[in-house]
DNA sequence: CGCAGTCGGTGCGATAACGGACACAGTAAC
DNA sequence: GTTACTGTGTCCGTTATCGCACCGACTGCG
């Protein structure tokens, strides 16, 4: 991360940097030529809606930073979140997969910038360039790993550990520094659990000395400490992208 | 399901219906001859494995009849079914997608009859036809659809109605009639819990009247009560199929 | 036919998480 | 500064699930 591009995309701002997306940096530069022309620098702030459940994707969103979460509900209002992307991703799969609509809603966790694509625009790349084809679809079952395991996580670890792992996640996203924005509630919902779950395991973090926990926000104080009180599956999700889609390599050069 | 084909493909059994699996039916003549070559019928047997955890898939795997089980471990030994596949889907998502292995177990759960073709025909093919690759990747949304609703699922519902929604999945894949031939443990591997937790659920199942459990097999004598005590998640995530895979509409006539 | 092995059921205490009500504390607005 | 609000912490009892140990019952092999 934080590699820098040789080239600077024709009409973005001046001193963009496309490879901030670890795809769009994936891509050798005659494939993302093609998409350029196309890109649109978008901000997203906070509980954006990318797409409802059910609703169609108008365009498919590379982020740069900030971070995009999947939350399925149940008929009764009750949900989880059970997947994110940042800029290692991208949001609207669905649409890259040519089904009609999600089934789950895709809104923006923390803010930050996004480059978008309408759909079709990038399904038809996809369909005439195989170098598009092949970093989307390894990220494609980067994405599935991640939702896989946090099936296996949800049904196996503890609220604590769980919340470690996703203050984890969210922290690798967030780009001001160690503090991140939100409620307990929300996170409540992330995870799946009561408010008072947060409160139990986010105290206990905090007595661990791991994080500070202030009215809407938390601080992170010790990271290293807060990978040990996570489960593996946040060290599991993070290998099996690099696996798939190696952060440094370029596969052009 | 249960419709017939309108050719019988060269190089299989007489009598052979190819439109058992629903994505190989779902392909134009055109597509699914351009594959027939090498596709070869295998049988699946009681806990053959497809791929193990970090292994490559040599062949990709369609099945007619029985189900495909795949499993995410911890580094403990715990595990738990993270995704399904009977014969409206395919084995070897991840080969597809052109990542190298899977990071989860893939194995068989239900004896059956696959047809399956090498790995890189299948990706060449999926290359050259996007008929086929319309109707993977629409696959791959369901199957991620499903993976996704697991997940929240796993968070929100009790073993029972979980045990439920499981042996429901399983007696839509199975053919011999409404026995299903496991063990509580195995029983217990799938849906993430103790032994214990089966046998009190299933113990549950059992005093409503819903099934008969024996050693080695379950019968299932009140499907529809199965569906009453079973979440919201089995119907979601059949629904999600109709939907993306339709069992009935022939794209071509 | 009997024995070993496998599979299922039971009992125990411990723990994790739930659901609801309520009390307190920052924060922002007047 | 006071008020209203919203976010957080605490209390309660209840339920789901865990982990372990052990018993009983069925099954298939020799």
């Amino acid at each position: 991360m934080g590699k820098r591009a040789r080239h600077v995309p024709i009409g973005l701002p001046k001193g963009s940097d496309v490879a901030r997306n670890r795809l769009l940096a994936a891509l050798p530069p005659a494939d993302y030529k093609a998409l350029e022309p196309y890109l649109e620098r978008v901000p997203l702030n906070v509980h954006d809606v990318l797409a409802e459940a059910g609703e169609a994707f108008s365009h498919i969103y590379f982020p740069e930073s900030g971070a995009v979460s999947i939350v399925t509900y149940m008929s009764d209002g009750s949900g989880v979140e059970v997947g994110t992307m940042g800029n290692e991703g991208m949001a609207g799969l669905p649409a890259y997969l040519e089904a009609d609509a999600s089934e789950s809603r895709t809104f923006c966790q923390v803010a930050g910038v996004t480059l978008r694509v309408p759909v079709d625009v990038l399904v038809s790349a996809a369909a005439s360039r195989p170098n598009i084809r092949r970093v989307l679809n390894r990220y494609t079952q980067a994405y599935l790993s991640l939702v896989a395991q946090g099936a296996a996580c949800n049904r196996l670890h503890t609220i604590e550990q769980r919340c470690a792992r996703w203050l984890l996640m969210t922290h690798d996203r967030t780009v001001d520094g160690d503090v991140l924005h939100l409620k307990q509630e929300f996170l409540a919902l992330m995870l799946g659990v009561r408010r008072i779950g947060v409160t139990i395991a986010a105290g206990a973090l905090q007595e661990a000395g791991l994080i500070k926990y202030r009215r809407g926000q938390i601080r992170i104080t010790d990271r290293d400490g807060l990978e040990a009180a996570a489960c593996e599956c946040y060290a599991a999700v993070r290998a099996r992208f690099d696996q798939l889609l190696p952060p440094v390599h370029d596969p052009w050069m």
